[in-house]
DNA sequence: CTCCGATAGTAGGATGTCCGACTATCCGGC
DNA sequence: GCCGGATAGTCGGACATCCTACTATCGGAG
């Protein structure tokens, strides 16, 4: 129970730092990890459901996390010329910029992790990659 | 980077599972957690400000959490006989019932961390710590 | 070629969290 | 004994997340 907590105090921590650190560029973490996911993405484009799928959230969050980007002119939605149920959330140049500029300043605090070196970082990843394993979540990098 | 992923992933995927495990009793961690502490507290009654501070959350959220327990029957405000601001939150005898029933649940599926043994998930306290204690989350344990 | 199950997104509703503002009460200093 | 700053809770609003239900479209089986 003691690890319970211990993951449910980290996380709360860092998302409080984090969101901390985006709230001058208005954005929160969740809106900021879509738009990142849209700046790797080679067109800068990707069906909604992808993303949702990439970060590991229910369709409906989605939803939301793009209409409020799209309300704040950092993401487009198109629709998916190859296939006509979908739907593409593009980035925009503002987006492009505000992200760049907030990654910045998260590299500037270590993403909120500034207590730990490399070996640290990586121990976290380490221990709790059992937990994603098992969840499904595969920390493994795949492919397009 | 990706040590901020794991622990959101972490938090995600273990919030996922305890609230699938509690929801047979109308429960969530959140509200599991603070009849947990009541039932902790010697009088089986707390401040819902000591509550907040115990759970780090924010004094709205404490409010909102024993709203709903309350309107389930699990505790019951009660002024605070040493000081008129104040209000106590009390474990109902049913509160008790299902935190008891509830805790044998979560017990059964080790609290979400079944892919972790004793050492497993000492590892997890041990990496996370510093985190919290440079966010002043003293993961000590503090006399009543 | 048509029909029906599967899939993509969205709408509505519940929950939890935070912040800022407000009320009521407490308490220490004068 | 009174007064003003500190403290306890609550309210309203903003976000994020999930679930269920619904619409529109896709695509394979017959």
């Amino acid at each position: 129970m003691t690890a319970v907590t211990s993951i449910m105090r980290a996380q709360q921590i860092l998302l409080g730092e984090l969101d901390a650190a985006l709230k001058p560029y208005e954005l929160t973490f969740a809106r900021y990890e879509a738009l990142v996911l849209l700046t790797f993405s080679s067109s800068g484009a990707l069906p909604l459901g992808k993303i949702g799928e990439r970060l590991m959230v229910h369709p409906t969050s989605v939803t939301n996390t793009i209409d409020r980007l799209e309300r704040q002119g950092l993401v487009r939605r198109r629709p998916n010329p190859r296939d006509g149920r979908g739907t593409l959330a593009e980035i925009t140049e503002r987006g492009a910029e505000v992200v760049e500029a907030a990654t910045r300043d998260l590299m500037a605090i270590d993403f909120g992790l500034g207590a730990y070196d490399e070996t640290g970082q990586a121990e976290i990843f380490d221990v709790l990659r059992h937990l994603r394993v098992a969840a499904g979540d595969f920390p493994v990098k795949e492919r397009r």
